[in-house]
DNA sequence: CTCGCCAATTGGTCTAGACCTCCGACCTTG
DNA sequence: CAAGGTCGGAGGTCTAGACCAATTGGCGAG
């Protein structure tokens, strides 16, 4: 009864249509939001349903309008339902992707959609750092730095052919890890305590040359989109340099903008 | 003074601190979310200043708290401040060094920096909309849609050739103005109030095909970015698809990542 | 039967005020 | 002088009700 945060009012949570386990301290409307997302990404609510209008499901939920509508913009937000002014609220698709790689900001969308990469580490050494290397990553030249050179396949084709580079003085021994079965920034994470949070990152149109194209399976000449990244963890160290060659014909990248 | 979309109550706009340009039919929050997105960006508000409290900032407004809360919502949102509980609302950053192309959330390096680009229109027309460019636009099929196509320059190179789709309900006349001297998107804000303010985009590399070869002087079968986007105006409404081409060896796209 | 208008329904916006929690400055106290 | 409590101001949440605008379906007129 007294699941409120703060605030005046009572969740009464009466009738069925949508009955929250109160959680004590956490908002209405974050309580509303969470039910709801949990029916509609469980089925609960079918796709393109129509939900109850809004004076109603407030009045069933003993919340106000404007309380409800809250929980709603959020879910609106979140793209598990549209509004429609005068016809009603639906439940949208629920869109399962993202997230692996969020760092770039941009969804891979062919290697994305649940399908688990493959991978073959193509070279994995301790090297120096180059002029341009130790710029990029803050180090002198000639410091140590691990190259790690993989090449990612989805459904059995190469995709993208990925040259990452990370400095030696932050992931001690990081190179002598089992880096085939296990995901490096999980790693980087887990052993180092060092996770990417803030990323630049530079996109070129190119041709394919000789090695990549060979790797890759296309033609050389072929368009592969060039990706230059590097990222910091949260104390602003450099924790990758990566150059990423990905097929122009296997490669979609989509991101959102603001202003 | 009555400058409402709809719902009851008025504006005032009273005091100094936020004086808005009255927009008839836009919604209050809206132009108080405009008005100080606008400040922001200007620098009359600068980085980490404090705002009035919320019951102070609604009072010379004249509009009631929870109003000048959607506002301040939004604009949270959009990254422009940053609001600490029992502290109070401060200004983020201006991040205003992009200009133009600043929708684009990417800063095309090459024609970038200063260089004014020099455009020649190669098409301008009222077409129909097709099925799937109905969809981007949240149109019907075969509704009007002005057909925009521009050929950019810089130093004398062809770097980008821009098909733009409009649609004419938001724009009626846009077409038969003159789009050789004047800014598309200055127009777009000076004659139909209707700026974008968000985008998704999708980036690509492909082969150039003879005809876009030919405009951007390339040979068949180049490298090129393929840039797809559409943009909504503050009202969520579409106003813009565009499908962008641009040179691979003249074009590098960069952005930064959170998370 | 068709067209157009009207009314009900639904989401969109707004209000005025209430109580809660967090934060920080200030003051009291040991 | 340091520790701790108090209190005012800030944002966070919530309400009950009002009016506006888009949509839709039914009903009446032609």
């Amino acid at each position: 009864m007294v699941d409120r945060a703060h605030g005046a009012g009572s969740i009464e949570g009466g009738l069925d249509p949508v009955r929250r386990a109160p959680v004590r301290g956490l908002a209405a409307y974050l309580q509303i939001e969470q039910e709801l997302a949990d029916r509609i990404e469980r089925g609960a609510l079918r796709l393109g349903e129509r939900l109850p209008a809004e004076r109603q499901l407030a009045g069933e939920l003993g919340v106000s309008r404007m309380t409800l509508r809250q929980a709603l913009a959020r879910l609106e937000h979140r793209g598990l339902i549209t509004r429609a002014h005068g016809r009603g609220t639906f439940v949208a698709e629920p869109k399962l992707l993202q997230h692996a790689n969020v760092l770039r900001g941009f969804f891979h969308e062919t290697v994305g959609q649940g399908v688990v990469p493959a991978t073959r580490t193509i070279e994995h050494a301790a090297v120096y750092a180059t002029r341009a290397l130790a710029a990029t990553l803050g180090l002198r030249i000639g410091e140590e730095v691990y190259k790690v050179v993989r090449l990612r396949s989805a459904r059995g084709t190469p995709v993208v052919l990925e040259t990452s580079f990370f400095p030696a003085s932050v992931f001690p021994g990081l190179i002598d890890l089992d880096l085939d079965h296990e995901s490096i920034y999980r790693l980087m994470e887990s052993r180092y305590g060092a996770r990417p949070v803030r990323g630049q990152q530079a996109m070129e149109s190119i041709a394919a040359e000789p090695p990549e194209a060979e790797l890759l399976g296309v033609a050389v000449g072929s368009p592969l989109m060039l990706l230059e990244r590097t990222a910091w963890d949260m104390t602003d160290r450099p924790v990758e340099h990566a150059r990423d060659l990905y097929r122009g014909d296997r490669s979609r990248f989509t991101s959102e903008l603001r202003l």
